[in-house]
DNA sequence: ACTTGGCACTCGGGAACACAGAGTGCCAAG
DNA sequence: CTTGGCACTCTGTGTTCCCGAGTGCCAAGT
């Protein structure tokens, strides 16, 4: 169904579409990669293509564009992920490392991915849900005020406010802040809600209703808001991708952090590569542009994702290879730190 | 030298401009406008506006544009900020009111702000300089590393990792931890490193090592970096005004924390709003742009700057409204919390 | 001294048009 | 199945042309 040829062709078409993009014909692909068939045998095969919608024409007489499909093909297919030279690692390794807390290596990790694909990159903060206690905090701001933080194992920092029910004297506060060090250090932000379940009978019940409003706010703050913490940076490449096709609704849906997080997508492996092509994003507004995305973390864990944005006509091996050492090497960081 | 009558011709013509996008000629003005005198009569007041550079026509044959000069003077004799509604107040207040951290009030408020004007809001963060310590935090990750986390009185929370010289024990630790917020509680930041550096002379000399370290990095974090922590939000609206003109330059100098903060500028004076036309502004990507920018602070320190980044065609009055508005009620938010 | 109507002039931008060039599909021969 | 030939079909570009908005200037009016 799909000859050999008929897929170096693909394969041409994708890679000169990519490069000049401009509809490419039967006698350019002859003449620039040496496919050693004439171009009438190439229109034959590029019909073919057509007809089973990889590629298609935007009007008669002009050259093919690669559909969805097409490009979905070549990258499943046709195309291997172009890996990155030693001197480049070192370029990333040396950029990342003079980080000094997570905000900065999130910061760096989306700029440097910005600047090597020349697109918009997008980086999720660790996932608090894969995260787990390392200290909490109680500091009294006012004599019914408090404000609770919370410290990640992955090095965020999260905090609230917390007005409580009535005055607390500060050794009770103390008091609780110790209990709830000892009991939930270490523990999986995913099972605090359980641990913090009977936490309450085994303190005073002069502080009964403090403590409540405490805890609650605690689990409020994991799962309610901060689970999805992105950024994303590089928006200025879009303009410079001639592609004015909805430069508004792309924007928009940058500013749109739920949007966002259902770009990254999910995957349960670790090392693999998600790409959405086009009009197989879930975003009305992104159909066309392609999103290359890729989950961190520091050893085998997933901790959160990152990724690229980028017009559906972009380099897919560099933009792969570039996501990938960039995760792989954020992996290292916040492993080290 | 300039006639009362002229000065209306130039409101006017920036007015219809504005409204508009086209430049505007004698006979629309005289039509629009009752100003009661014949387009022959505009058209000679023109010509001196001209002549003194408020206004420019792009071709022969073609209406007049304001230039940067005429809504210098627009802006500063010509128009009065419009008021918001009382409607619109509330609407503000319950939409800021919601936030329950700082990072919320600010990410709220940057979006609010854009949506309001319909342009690219900026927010800082309130200013470390102009804040005072609340707590500072030393907690013990690993045996030679310690997160330090410092609270100011204006919400923020700022972490950082420190690798210790050598080992220090958990009491030695919480004794400094103890010390510290002994001696730092409600001090100016500005003040902080005159107060701490006679703090090591009053500590066991055994944790010199340690303690100098911590020291300076937290010194380090006052001044170093975060001092300049800034959002923006809204730059799907650059897409929607038309003007494509160097949207690419735009959206890279929004990238630039440093740019940025030169944008919003400096005043004293908290209530005064700062308006950069074009040209005025100190970077060249823009000058196709103009910022309206006002201090916002809890009683009457000026904590920070937030603002409005737009066209040099934009409605004035109205996003001069929007900026000082936002700007109270963020001061007022911040002082309640 | 200023205002106003008249008038000739300029110029940008859109419509109409022609045309070259790239690309195609098909066919018949190799 | 491949290939060269050929007629055909478009788009994009360049040219020309013309309309109309807008101007500057001038002479007459107040």
């Amino acid at each position: 169904m799909l000859d050999e040829r008929k897929l170096a062709v693909l394969r041409a078409i994708v890679e000169d579409y990519v490069s000049t993009n401009e509809p490419v014909g039967s006698k350019a692909l002859a003449d620039r990669h040496n496919l050693k068939v004439s171009p009438a045998t190439i229109r034959n095969d590029m019909r073919d293509l057509e007809e089973q919608g990889y590629i298609h024409q935007p009007h008669t007489s002009a050259g093919r564009v690669p559909t969805d499909k097409g490009y979905r093909l070549f990258v499943d297919r046709l195309s291997q992920v172009k890996p990155f030279t030693a001197a480049e690692r070192r370029a990333i390794e040396t950029f990342l490392a003079g980080a000094v807390d997570l905000d900065e290596i999130v910061m760096r990790t989306v700029r440097l991915l910005a600047q090597l694909t020349r697109q918009v990159a997008v980086v999720q903060y660790p996932s608090l849900t894969k995260s787990a206690v390392r200290h909490v905090e109680l500091v009294p701001l006012a004599e019914r005020r408090v404000m609770l933080v919370l410290i990640t194992n992955t090095g965020r920092v999260e905090q609230r406010v917390v007005d409580l029910p009535d005055a607390v004297p500060d050794d009770s506060i103390a008091h609780l802040r110790a209990v709830l060090n000892a009991t939930l250090d270490g523990c999986a932000l995913a099972s605090v809600p359980e641990v913090v379940a009977e936490l309450p009978t085994r303190l005073p019940t002069a502080d009964r209703p403090a403590v409540a409003t405490i805890l609650s706010v605690l689990l409020e703050t994991l799962v309610e808001r901060h689970e999805e913490k992105i950024v994303f940076a590089g928006t200025a490449n879009l303009a410079a991708a001639d592609f004015s096709l909805g430069l508004r609704d792309v924007l928009e849906a940058l500013e749109e952090q739920v949007v966002l997080m259902r770009l990254l997508g999910e995957t349960d492996d670790l090392s693999e590569l998600t790409v959405r092509i086009g009009s197989e994003n879930p975003y009305s507004g992104l159909r066309g542009t392609s999103i290359v995305a890729a989950g961190y973390g520091s050893g085998d864990k997933e901790l959160a994702r990152l990724g690229v944005l980028g017009p559906t006509r972009m380099d897919y091996p560099v933009t792969m290879g570039a996501v990938r050492a960039v995760a792989r090497y954020v992996g290292q960081i916040l492993a080290g730190s």
